[in-house]
DNA sequence: TCCCAGGCTGCTT
DNA sequence: AAGCAGCATGGG
């Protein structure tokens, strides 16, 4: 079993640490996988907010040391966002053993993990994504944070950082505003969503109790959220083991290399994911997406 | 300059 | 069910 080691130091400058004691945990390819789109890397430190808390993490030879402003409690919180506690090799187990793609990406992209993020800023964050560049939409998401965003602690030295904003906040920015953080025609879709949430016409925390398909089904409603989008929601906020969703690069991946790139139905497809991928699919999926994507450079 | 990006909507066939 | 234009913006 892996053990948080739950001792927190006092550093100065309120400064708070601690180290995760994990194995197979790949930090810069986990954050970097285009999960997630609001964490920085300066020097090997990966910065980020979550829960309204300023964090720092650092990958060690033995797990994740980690810093914060504010007096971090149990550290549940961010055990939580990194999935830290989970144990990889089981999920690992459950892929065919015949399916020698898959598993030279899982070699390839060893410690690539799957996060569980704030389902608000992981929905408004993917609505942001259709048609555009991982780095663009982490640009996007820094704007939005410095702009609209509420501030939160830094230890002293560090500068200042702020929290994705709120639904309720970005429900009351107009759309011009928002096409000014370089959005494009995702800025009403990104508005009327925060709207419907604000106003509890939609309660993301509901969907997290649902089935899977009840709770595609209500992601389904946001203008601007198809069946991609809200299999990302479902998987990187909602933690749905089985959502997968199908991006360009999941796509070809997946004709290329197990249909000899020949078209495919769409429901043959989804059929084939269900019963090749089996109950941990969308981990298959994560890892699918990262190896086709770092083929170049790795 | 052209093509593409973690797509979706609305319209046609 | 499947194909397609349009949609903003920026990287390579």
């Amino acid at each position: 079993v892996q053990r948080a080691n739950n001792i927190t130091a006092k550093a100065g400058g309120g400064l708070f640490e601690t180290t995760l004691t994990t194995k197979d945990y790949d930090l810069a390819a986990t954050l970097n996988s285009g999960q997630v789109f609001g964490w920085e890397e300066t020097a090997g430190r990966w910065s980020g907010v979550v829960q309204g808390r300023w964090v720092e993490l650092r990958a060690t030879p033995d797990g994740i040391a980690v810093r914060t402003a504010a007096p971090p409690g149990d550290w549940n919180w961010l055990k939580q966002f990194l999935q830290s506690e989970v144990q990889l090799a089981e999920i690992l187990e459950t892929f065919t053993s015949d399916d020698e793609f898959l598993l030279r990406a899982v070699t390839r992209c060893h410690g690539l993990r799957l996060l569980r993020q704030d389902p608000w800023e992981c929905l408004a964050c993917f609505i942001l994504s259709s048609t555009k560049q991982i780095v663009q939409i982490r640009q996007i998401v820094r704007v939005l944070r410095e702009r609209f965003g509420e501030p939160v602690a830094t230890p002293f030295g560090i500068k200042p950082a702020a929290a994705f904003p709120a639904a309720q906040r970005l429900a009351e920015v107009s759309e011009a505003e928002l096409r000014q953080c370089r959005m494009g025609f995702r800025a009403p879709y990104l508005r009327a969503a925060a709207q419907r949430v604000a106003a509890g016409e939609i309660d993301l925390t509901g969907i997290g109790r649902m089935e899977l398909e009840a709770a595609r089904e209500e992601l389904l409603r946001f203008a601007g959220v198809g069946e991609k989008i809200a299999d990302c929601v479902l998987l990187f906020a909602y933690g749905f083991p089985a959502a997968f969703p199908v991006d360009v690069w999941v796509h070809r991946v997946l004709t290329k290399y197990y249909f000899r790139g020949r078209k495919v139905p769409a429901e043959r497809l989804r059929q084939f994911v269900r019963q090749h991928f089996g109950p941990h699919a969308g981990y298959a999926q994560q890892y699918l997406f990262h190896h086709e994507r770092t083929l170049n450079h790795s």
